[in-house]
DNA sequence: GGTTGTGAACCACTTCACAGCC
DNA sequence: GGCTGTGAAGTGGTTCACAACC
């Protein structure tokens, strides 16, 4: 397995390895074998041996995976040893939520702006972050925040969009449920709540 | 294409098209072709025909396919023709974004009900429905509920889904960030946050 | 002319099965 | 003995390309 392109499939599953590894640790399992792992998160065993395979042999053989060091190794990976700093647009019900969340954090997302139209919601904070005027979105390059987060009604979304990538964002998670159009200098990411 | 299994993928872009034909209707466009449609979800036009045609030939060759007939074909095939009285499990940030969120009903999820172990939530009230107290999911049966989204943090999911089976629940929408063990008369769907 | 619906080719991912290793 | 890592086989999904149709 030299020299092979990693599938999409299985980046798609890194957060699911990385968050299960997390609670792995915190119960204080030192080892895992792709057997338990694999049952724990409701896929097959030569799924796991072979996503990680793809990133190097991280296990041992007749014994297992090292639940720490497999960790920091896909923390490496994914390039999770620093954050990013993170914008959100759209401090609704939507957006409120996901500013409480802590998954971002784990996936390297920092939230550290938060924007609305809605007059009343401007000033309300939450975990530290005060929710800003739509308009200061051009702040965003000054203040280092190159990733956002949109959730926003579906309406206003591309619209928003636009405006992000004005303001100078290249990657952008996307929760409204509409498909969105953006150079191809920008990475977006869908987020389906329902599918 | 007589007698064919439909793919898994299919299934899960149906909710996408459905979205989007019901924007379609709302804009006023009577007729779309595979071409503008696949355009406008960020998919290939074969792609579109294809999963369409799994469920019979709706479109008109030359032409394409007309929106209305179009959305009252898959809302049949999608069995949402009616809706599914739904509870909710968890009314802290994300629980009451989703109960806000008018996609549910587009879905064919009424959620008509809402549960939460912290005093402080209880007798809340968002859409006209009051936040009850979890001891309380034993009427679920009795009340007609069969099908309920978790929304509670993941270390109290799966307790929360083993009460709700015993409940009579038949299906279920996962919103925490874990898998869920359930019996397999029990239909579940994992909603990922972000992946 | 234009567009659908679909066999057939293609491609990607999953799973098997086992060699290699501890 | 037990488990990983991986060629090889199998499976499922996508895309092509064109016949059928309006």
């Amino acid at each position: 397995m030299r020299y092979h392109k990693v599938p999409d499939e299985t980046i798609r599953r890194m957060p699911l390895y990385l968050r299960e590894l997390q609670s792995l640790v915190k119960k204080g399992k030192s080892n895992v074998r792709s057997g338990e792992f694999a049952e724990s998160l409701g896929v097959n065993p030569p799924q796991i041996r072979r996503d990680l395979s793809y990133f190097g042999g991280f296990g041992t053989p007749g014994v297992g995976y090292d639940v720490k060091k497999l960790l920091r190794q896909l923390r490496n990976i994914l390039n999770l040893r620093s954050t990013h700093k993170t914008a959100l647009v759209g401090a609704g019900d939507l957006g409120s939520a996901l500013l409480g969340y802590p998954g971002f954090l784990q996936l390297g997302f920092e939230i550290i702006a938060a924007f609305d139209v809605n007059p009343e919601k401007i000033g309300n904070t939450k975990n530290n972050v005060a929710v800003e005027d739509i308009s200061k979105l051009n702040t965003l390059k000054r203040r280092g925040i190159r990733i956002a987060i949109i959730a926003v009604p579906p309406e206003a979304a591309q619209q928003t969009t636009d405006k992000l990538v004005e303001a100078g964002v290249v990657g952008i998670l996307n929760f409204a449920p509409c498909y969105l159009t953006v150079p191809n200098t920008t990475a977006r990411l869908h987020v389906e709540h329902c599918s």
